[in-house]
DNA sequence: TAAAAAATGAGGCAGACATTCCATTCCAAG
DNA sequence: CTTGGAATGGAATGTCTGCCTCATTTTTTA
């Protein structure tokens, strides 16, 4: 009988998360004391880990004893115990990013089984964010956005590994009300669309190496009608970067030879919104 | 005299790159057990923040007391103090990979002009990458990729925000030259299409809230002709759970209004990767 | 090779540690 | 208001801690 209650209290929370949601879940009918400690001890679970109970529980404001009372009520034998919970959750998380991309990566390797191409995926698309995140020129930003705001229609060039990013954006230009037109190469009408294009349009055009012909070829004869462009491409030698207003250089990791988009992807969603945010704050100064 | 010495060694080092640097720098003219200690400390950094001099000693094959002149000869005046350094160290790890999160969003909220959409965006991929990371389950994965690669022809179904990882997957594929065809809208020929579906075929189906009605009524009578679904959706009450042999629940973060789509596709490039490799080693095995 | 110096091992000690126990306080049911 | 049980505070306890000391071994110097 006090086996079996027993048992059932045995299901000790042996990682930081499902303890914090056992105490999160128990939280109101906790005892006052115990919930002080409680809440002291997810506020401030580096001082768990390190501290010594007294210490702990000078801080908290209690006595040591509803420290390991505590403990016991959770499950645990005792406070060392608990502790060592709030340690691993120090030693797991896995500390700077890099080493969590390292840690992802060899996990990539280690991995069983098909989880091992999924963590690869995950870990080049972290990569490139992170990137991104550092290399992205802010200006550069700015001159894209008042470029592609002041255009009539936004003009998506991109083919085949790019054209994922560029179907997303027309949605999105879509979404926020921005006239814009997809050339796509299905319909073999190319030539004639971007014939409709003036210098009071604007193009946003995706290219990686290689370099697909039929993007390039489109890019230059639309911008010797004077059609402003801005570029993503993966390097200051793309034959992209020479017809550009505004380019963009973002280096994707790869993996099993695909490259991830995520980085692209994430600056275009911030092109499309930073132009949807431009409009709207310009048209609104018009009107006022 | 023994003070001037006194205070040149006095120079204890404070922070673990410090440390690590003064060992690294000593290493040659160390004793055999101390340079010992000093390896086992650089190489299990962890262990010596939580561990007892006792048991750090024993791990390391020496005397405690060694461990104790260790300390001292780098001019700490005891273990407890050397193990403060390996103890900030991990406290103030300051980029744990959440708190890079917190950081970057916080940049988000601070930074000016369009770079804080830039960076939500990033944030909100890097928390999505995070989140698959953690919940992905292995054997759904297995199974989707085993049931696809069995197809004939895998069938590409997704609309509005989904198509861009739809197109997408169709690349790839195309590029690993299986067979494949996508779903769109445009042409308005979908019904014909999906009638060309047997069960010897599949189809990834993707769809988020909002759900597309027309994604999910193909995938309704798609699945009615007896054709395994694989479906990537954000929920277990999505419509498209109840079609699909294998479903998967992605939850993407949004900035801005505008969810991510970097879990999406490190799942779709994941899918489509796992299915080229088991095509592939089946292929194989046929031969062989 | 002999002597001196440095390094090491091991036992011992004082203090700090987690934990337990018991007296007291709080609170709710009758 | 009384009473029973839970919650709490605080001191007692035995273990384990870091650190020191001293005997022994190893290395260096002459």
């Amino acid at each position: 009988m006090s086996l079996d209650r027993a048992t059932m209290d045995e299901r000790v929370p042996r990682d930081f998360e499902t303890l914090r949601a056992t105490i999160l879940d128990r939280r109101e009918s906790l005892p006052k004391r115990i919930a002080q400690i409680a809440a002291y001890a997810l506020d401030n679970p580096d001082d768990i880990a390190f501290g010594t109970a007294a210490s702990i529980a000078a801080s908290a404001g209690v006595q040591p004893s509803t420290l390991i009372r505590f403990a016991q009520q959770l499950g645990f034998d005792g406070f060392t115990s608990l502790q060592q919970v709030f340690r691993e959750r120090l030693r797991e998380r896995n500390s700077s990013y890099d080493e969590r991309l390292q840690a992802l990566r060899a996990k990539a390797e280690g991995a069983a089984g098909h989880r091992a191409i999924f963590d690869g995926f995950v870990a080049a698309a972290s990569t490139s964010l992170n990137d991104i995140s550092r290399t992205l020129d802010d200006t550069h930003l700015e001159d894209a956005i008042s470029l592609l705001a002041k255009a009539e229609t936004i003009y998506v060039l991109a083919k085949r590994r790019s054209y994922p990013v560029a179907s997303y954006i027309a949605y999105a230009l879509g979404k926020l009300k921005i006239r814009n037109q997809l050339i796509e190469s299905a319909a073999g009408l190319n030539a004639e669309m971007i014939a409709f294009a003036t210098p009071a349009d604007a193009v946003i055009a995706i290219s990686f190496s290689p370099y697909a012909p039929a993007t390039i070829e489109e890019a230059r004869s639309i911008s010797e009608q004077g059609v402003p462009i801005v570029a993503i491409t993966d390097s200051s030698f793309s034959p992209l970067a020479q017809f550009a207003k505004v380019w963009f250089e973002v280096a994707e990791a790869d993996f099993a030879g695909f490259r991830s988009l995520s980085a692209t992807m994430a600056l275009a969603m911030a092109l499309t919104v930073g132009v949807g945010e431009k409009r709207r704050d310009t048209g609104r100064k018009r009107k006022g």
